[in-house]
DNA sequence: GGTAAAAACAAACACTCGTTTGGTAAATCG
DNA sequence: CGATTTACCAAACGAGTGTTTGTTTTTACC
């Protein structure tokens, strides 16, 4: 068993996850090339082989991350709040500022397919799933008509959050306020025969 | 001006054409190469290149093609139905089918982004904000409570209905299914304030 | 301060990428 | 039939890909 000592303070690992997690939110996973990453941070491309032994494994170390912080964002979003729509529409707001602006980890795990990454597939499916379960819960809480298809509520709503990125522009709504239209319609009876 | 001449009856460029689809569709733009798609209609790297100038030119026939048949599609769906609300839900329906099973042309124009392509990156999004004007105009012929943000409703549909190719399975609720689910679920007031 | 581990460099490897060039068989059409 | 154009083959090009290997520098710790 080897002897195990602490990380170096000039340790670069940091800035190459941001690196990465810049460029796969920006170009996509095989739109990003090791070399890109590695100019980023004024690295030699088979340095990065002492930290992952694979490409893909480094995006399996983005990805995890950015499900870490876009979950913490989301859980402190909620917060104290008790009213179930107002935990959900607090939930939506912030998942969609993380995935729009304010993370870019949180970008890479919505805009990378798992699919893109074969040896790290399975993971990166588990942990959206995990990510999903949050919005599951706060799905199920909702005082609903009987019968309401909840998991089709939820795959709607988050499928119309995310795909919120391929047409979101910068200078237009805040993702609050897009957020805060998608559940509005939502709630909002539309059916002209019982208004 | 040189001569004209019809093509060829032994003209390879409609098995290109459907080949570059099944693989854009399944394995995006980036990653599918050239190599991929002329070995599986039996062809040399070089000889796509009497088609197509570059892949990216490549890429925008496919996807023009795919706007051509899903715009089709649709338009033959709504048919001569006249009540808004089931035109918009035979809309869906037919995009849907399109885009999780029926065309692998429809599925390229949701699945790939006009981005991966830059230099067919104007046409690509001149063509897929085409197609959504068509829904555009079914949403604007909607009986709406005053006030009702249309543009917001449009955008909602379609990206849960676009993103829906990111976790359909074959085996499960069919296409049809989940449309009209879509729906109902902007149709059924959700809000338990005013049921 | 000596030493072992951490974190990088330097240089290549084998391969794939999109694309180009020159030549050739065959189908079309007068 | 004959001329012309279509549609491809054959072979390579240069650049870029993820990754490996051996070596060197720098830091943390006793």
């Amino acid at each position: 068993m080897p002897a195990l000592r602490a990380p170096r303070a000039d340790n670069r690992l940091p800035r190459i996850l941001d690196a990465a997690a810049r460029l796969f939110g920006g170009q996509g996973f095989q739109g990003t090339s090791v070399r890109d990453i590695v100019r980023a941070v004024d690295m030699l491309p088979g340095s990065l082989y002492y930290h992952f032994a694979t490409k893909d494994e480094l995006l399996a170390a983005v990805y995890a991350e950015g499900v870490r912080r876009i979950s913490a964002r989301v859980r402190a979003a909620i917060g104290r709040l008790a009213d179930p729509w107002q935990r959900l529409e607090a939930a939506c707001v912030a998942h969609l500022q993380a995935i729009l602006k304010d993370d870019d980890y949180a970008q890479v795990v919505i805009r990378v397919r798992p699919g893109d990454a074969p040896a790290a597939q399975p993971r990166l499916v588990a942990l959206r799933d995990e990510y999903e379960a949050l919005f599951a819960e706060l799905v199920a809480h909702l005082p609903l008509p009987r019968g309401t298809d909840r998991r089709t509520l939820r795959l709607m709503l988050l499928g119309s959050l995310n795909w919120s990125q391929t047409w979101y522009q910068p200078g237009r709504h805040s993702p609050q306020t897009i957020a805060r239209r998608f559940v509005a319609l939502l709630q909002q009876p539309l059916n002209p025969k019982e208004p």
